[in-house]
DNA sequence: ATGTGATTTGTACTATCGTACAAAAGATCA
DNA sequence: TGATCTTTTGTACGATAGTACAAATCACAT
């Protein structure tokens, strides 16, 4: 069924708007924010550099419009798997409930955008790497509420690991995430082809088996200041 | 005891050379390759912006040469480590030791640089996100060897996890550490101040003892395609 | 068909980029 | 001291950056 566009949501090509939109996610995913210039961003969507001014007035507006476009949607999607596993009755269930339910978004789509839940956290990842301001602040204000929410859910189903415990290792989890989706082909590359660092699927199996055993581990008896554990001289 | 220099390793003011590079190495780091400007850096080591085309020829010669500065030691280091950690006897401890062997030297500098160690590992973070090719090359090169090394004693510590398996989590590791080291301020925040994420000592600790439990995972039984694990329905 | 508002195009402006290069200044040693 | 080499300075050049803006073009209601 081909719908008649009711008047404004369709430019003269379908959707330019859209494809700057797309171009410049892939663009910035891939190679950061300031190696690539509006004049790319236009050439790789089949714009005209002008049209990127008249849609997003600045290459910040046009970033701002991208974190704008995904972040409501992964984050609506995070919290209805989160209620959702939150009900899970088994401890360990529960929590690779959790765990899958912050992966899973982040590597799926949040919205309709076909592999763009992927392709918008490799965004994210290169922007916290860089140090990008715009996304600094939309970050900080849009996404800590969410993490609190995980990383006290985790708290409930690891009672006896100290908070501070679950947000080094759920920061680890960020970490691991976003790597896997900056580099996937060194994964394929150390796994001598063994392994597909661009499967998503693959990614995520791995990376929920191995997160959910890091927050299990025991906790940092961080009373003890006094070295508990081996320790090996750096002497040959 | 004040060593007179012996000809050509200072320059007027007290090596400039030097400052170049540690202030490169600074702006790098924390705002990515594309985002500072060759006359940042000068004015950052107080040298004329003349003077790093000088030493350096290019901009990319100037990373390359951090890339050099720091690759050698670093490797170095990380090698002693784990030839020391591949003879303790208990398994577990062996592991623990092997991890730390990895995770020690990208904090701590491998050469005499103050805190260069964890300055550089962040540089390579935001070169590895920025997918800068110059990095991409050395860092294939140079760190492929001892993260085989790594992933083979691992793989011996722990024989019934596939070797997969062993890629993928300490790809996860590198992640992870990567991560701590690009925004510390986010373990602060979302421990409401409770961690320091700045803390490199407490930073490693959480670290170790996170990956370690990583790695003792069971391994993911790849053969079974059909779903075993809990699923959570996405609708509330 | 024609007028109107939305969009695209083409071009231009200023700022800043990486880099080159000649002149100045310092260091070294006969 | 003067000759020579190394390093620093100052300036300039071409390329490209982000952005502004007027003209051209399109979609569509009348």
């Amino acid at each position: 069924m081909v719908r008649k566009p009711t008047s404004k949501e369709s430019a003269r090509k379908p959707n330019m708007r859209e494809a700057i939109l797309a171009a410049a996610e892939e663009l910035f995913a891939t190679n950061g924010f300031n190696a690539v210039s509006v004049r790319d961003i236009a050439q790789a969507a089949g714009a005209n550099p002008g049209s990127v001014t008249y849609h997003f007035k600045t290459k910040d507006g046009l970033l701002l419009e991208i974190y704008r476009r995904h972040c409501g949607p992964m984050n609506l999607r995070r919290s209805e798997l989160l209620a959702a596993a939150k009900r899970v009755r088994d401890l360990q269930d529960r929590l690779e409930a959790i765990v899958r339910a912050y992966v899973v978004p982040a590597f799926t789509s949040g919205s309709d955008l076909a592999g763009g839940g992927a392709r918008f956290t490799r965004l994210r990842a290169v922007m916290s790497a860089e140090g990008n301001e715009v996304a600094r602040k939309i970050i900080a204000q849009t996404f800590d509420d969410t993490s609190h929410a995980f990383i006290d859910a985790i708290h409930e189903s690891l009672p006896h690991i100290p908070r501070t415990d679950i947000v080094w290792r759920s920061h680890f989890l960020l970490g691991a995430l976003y790597y896997s989706l900056v580099t996937p082909d060194r994964v394929s590359r150390l796994s001598r082809g063994e392994a597909d660092g661009s499967d998503a699927a693959g990614a995520i199996e791995q990376l929920v088996q191995a997160t959910v055993a890091a927050f299990q581990a025991p906790a940092l008896d961080q009373a003890a200041p006094t070295r508990r554990r081996p320790v090996v001289s750096s002497k040959t």
